[in-house]
DNA sequence: TACGGCGTTGCAAATATTGCAACATGATCG
DNA sequence: CGATCATGTTGCAATATTTGCAACGCCGTA
């Protein structure tokens, strides 16, 4: 592991909350300001970062390059796309695509719907393994061992009262996940917020990716997402076939 | 300047181009296996990169996800005025910067000319469709799809003769816009004032904001403003490399 | 004009990075 | 089925790289 790179992407974080003069960037390192001067001119030169009117360092425009190449090459993206942005466009809720990376669950997409409202997730964010829709709902569908590294990076952290804390509540709510076939997420990260997630599986049968469709729970509660379970469910297997799925049972 | 973190980054746009290996990454940054390694450990741990299905490195989501973020803070307004400032000032017209807010085009700065003339306007105003400059060379650049939401929008009010009352006109003036590189108001709001407006690029490529020069047509008529295209298509150029654009320099 | 804050540069010290070589893993092929 | 090759991983010593320092230049302000 490299510490000076480490620093170098800790900067970029940091500039990202809001522009920052040398001084700030070099006290957040624990650096000399010359040190810190020196990586920020190397990321300046790269693109990753800039200097803005008043000479403060904020993020770059490469960024913006390599972020929408990154989007680019996220395949299952682009396959998933256009069903979600029917059923957005159909029901009006949110809509999100889960993919499991390694041990945590990113989302890759994200169809806002009518009357959007502010919520945490965006594109490229990891989905919080114990609230998440979307997490759930993969992560109830991996193998012991998979599961086991996934939850191993939870942090039970309580945000209303039906968050669950403790891994052996998850683990319920994981089981019953897998048998009914489909997540729920009862307001457990924002209260006023509920969202339906499914499954959706790869050629290789296995479940690499989730959707979600998440609405307020004043204008949707999940009784009401639940009367159009049917729907979402086959909008998951579109895109499950769509990666090459050719089963019809898990 | 840092060679660890150039190194870093160079391996961050390599990998870009397509997922590579361990070696290929050592070989290019011109190391040994090993230090190429905790290079892409540092980096697959901040999310710059992640190992794919075969377990070659591609770029990672978070990436995308600080993409985003830098997209959502960037201030057109602030980096193109001091551009659009010298503009107005060589020639005495008024300048606008136009961009695409959702469905519509919004003024977003405005500098008067000498001699300023009542004219509609505004900087937070949404500029009209279908005869607006600035609003019809924003609309000739975009994807059919959003050229589609845009349009739904406009009313298609006649104002004056020049007016396009018909999508098929319009329609007509947009596909001239993009193959001759800028658009024209010839009277078409305002029987007496004309203008030319061309397209600004982002870091992705993509127009979401274009310049406008205007002026009385008594003052400088169509003929006049053409004369000083090139200077028109510099000050764009400006905005668009300061906005991250690396069309045509290398 | 003096002052304080901020960014920049040359240089020597020291620390973090590097290459090496050995080991681990897994795929390929006879 | 065992051998071989390609690829990825780790401990360690050498040294190239980074780092902090101190001095300097610049600019706005008191």
């Amino acid at each position: 592991m490299s510490q000076t790179v480490a620093r170098a992407i800790d900067i970029i974080g940091f500039v990202s909350q809001q522009p920052r003069s040398l001084n700030e960037v070099a006290e957040r390192a624990g650096v000399h300001k010359s040190t810190a001067l020196r990586l920020l001119q190397t990321l300046e030169e790269a693109g990753f970062v800039r200097k803005d009117a008043r000479g403060h360092y904020a993020m770059g425009f490469q960024l913006i390059a390599y972020g929408q190449l990154a989007l680019d090459q996220v395949e299952a993206r682009s396959l998933a796309h256009p069903v979600l942005q029917e059923l957005a466009e159909r029901h009006g809720h949110t809509v999100h695509l889960g993919e499991l990376v390694g041990d945590r669950i990113v989302y890759v997409d994200k169809i806002d719907g009518r009357g959007s409202v502010a919520m945490g997730s965006r594109i490229g964010l990891q989905a919080q393994t114990h609230t998440a829709g979307v997490a759930k709902v993969i992560t109830a569908y991996q193998d012991p061992a998979t599961q086991e590294r996934i939850l191993g990076k939870a942090t039970f952290e309580r945000y209303t009262d039906t968050t669950h804390t403790s891994r052996a509540s998850l683990d319920q709510d994981l089981r019953q996940t897998r048998a009914r076939g489909w997540a729920e997420d009862d307001g457990e990260h924002e209260g006023y917020i509920n969202c339906i997630a499914l499954p959706v599986f790869d050629a290789r049968g296995k479940v690499t990716h989730g959707i979600s469709v998440t609405a307020l729970s004043a204008v949707a509660p999940l009784t009401e997402l639940r009367a159009h379970l049917d729907e979402f469910r086959k909008a998951a297997q579109q895109i499950s076939a769509k990666l090459g799925w050719k089963g019809n049972t898990p």
